[in-house]
DNA sequence: AACGGTACCAAGCAAGCGCTTGGTTATCAA
DNA sequence: TTGATAACCAAGCGCTTGCTTGGTACCGTT
């Protein structure tokens, strides 16, 4: 064991005090329902009162947003359940009074990660009219959601896909569908001969060049906005021969 | 604890004998520089001798090959040494006279994996004259990577990147640098007004569409071939008006 | 005042982890 | 024949992990 001061594993976390000692809780804020406009604020409610997500001001709504947070920092495999009890506030056992297990806890947070998605993304395909707005709404609406602007945790639902077991893997599929279900019948709208016919197959493309920028782009620069990121990566699915 | 036969984790590995046994190695074959044609044959010969990979049937190179297997299937975090060791035909011990850590072995896949894409890529370049040509050779390359038949291990580069210290990042991404110096080269000699202009974003968003297949894309299934797929790829980036 | 439920603490267990140590065997050049 | 080196075994150390257990403080109802 080395006592250096550099994080070996690469957590992005140097603990500033790692001498032996007792398990202390720190503070906490956030969770997966932190909406960042009004619009959104507004939406979580509606969630809230559903019964879809759970409450961020309650104890297990602040569990699963810390988590979310430290999974997504971290990864699932390199955080500990005293990671997360420490970002809570709590002590590391009393974690399995809100969940059964650790996996538990990444399977709720995606199923609610997804639900708040497709909600968003509902949302703003019905603000546009034209086929090519609404296309570029999603594209948008995705693009906030992978950078951290709207949904907190959303990588994780690409990055950390494996760690879950095949039951509940099934049970995040099925909410994750109608989620898909939205950018497909957005595509089909799309003029014929415009790159790209098969909807489905625009989509898995789309999604990929999307989800991927979460590598290299950075929202905060002052280079690339994601306005016209989201314009150029509509150019992928939708040649620009037609206005 | 639970006895159950399935597999909590999701590992893909079930056990058909998990009472508690001393170590025992088993047998292994295989390893990064696993050559699926002629050609890549006489590539990774070509490597080995020039000290840029590691001998398959050398010790190393089969440690290598199995943990990038390893790697590849379960994660970096969850494959143990004794997993790695186990794969190879030796005991867990025994691996720290090749490697002095495990995320050195990480680091050494890395770079191997690394320079055999590369050179793989440069040499499919090469095989193509027309701007159009070696675009889709590259496509096609980087499928062929990606869905396992030419370079063993590939999608770690992608999935198990946070794993790495900050100082071994650094040594792959200089390797890395010039694998990606092929694509814009080659991107750069598009036409214009072929979608979108700028070659550095257009890579970005195609690498990721491309190794986003990983997820969906099953090279084995009869519907969609690779070949076609790389052609639709394409068009993300060339749209058709120009032949 | 008694109660039941929620939210948490304090302490620690069993298992698994990466890695070390000291020794054994096979190979091959001098 | 000797000796250096590579490749590996056998055993286990020290630590971290997910999770359990038994108990306590607080809350709103009745």
């Amino acid at each position: 064991m080395s006592t250096d001061a550099i994080d070996v594993k690469n957590t992005g976390v140097t603990s500033s005090n790692n001498k032996p000692q007792k398990e202390k809780p720190a503070r906490a804020v956030g969770s997966v329902g932190q909406a960042k406009s009004a619009e959104d604020a507004t939406l979580v409610r509606a969630l809230v009162s559903a019964g879809s997500i759970s409450d961020p001001d309650g104890p297990r709504g602040r569990l699963i947003g810390a988590a979310a947070r430290l999974f997504q920092d971290k990864g699932f495999a390199l955080t500990t359940v005293r990671d997360i009890a420490a970002e809570v506030g709590i002590l590391s056992g009393s974690i399995f009074h809100h969940v059964k297990n650790k996996e538990e806890l990444l399977c709720a947070i995606m199923l609610e990660v997804t639900r708040l998605a497709k909600a968003r993304m509902a949302a703003a395909v019905e603000r546009q009219t034209h086929p090519r707005d609404r296309l570029l709404a999603c594209i948008t609406c995705e693009l906030e959601a992978i950078h951290g602007l709207a949904v907190p945790g959303f990588p994780i639902l690409v990055t950390e896909w494996r760690c879950l077991s095949p039951a509940n893997q099934a049970k995040v599929l099925a909410e994750r569908e109608q989620y898909e279900a939205i950018w497909l019948q957005v595509l089909e709208q799309r003029p014929p001969d415009c790159g790209i016919a098969d909807p489905q197959l625009a989509r898995r493309l789309l999604l990929g060049a999307l989800s991927h920028t979460h590598n290299w782009f950075k929202p905060r620069g002052r280079g690339l906005t994601m306005k016209t990121l989201a314009e150029q990566a509509l150019l992928t699915v939708w040649s620009n021969s037609h206005h």
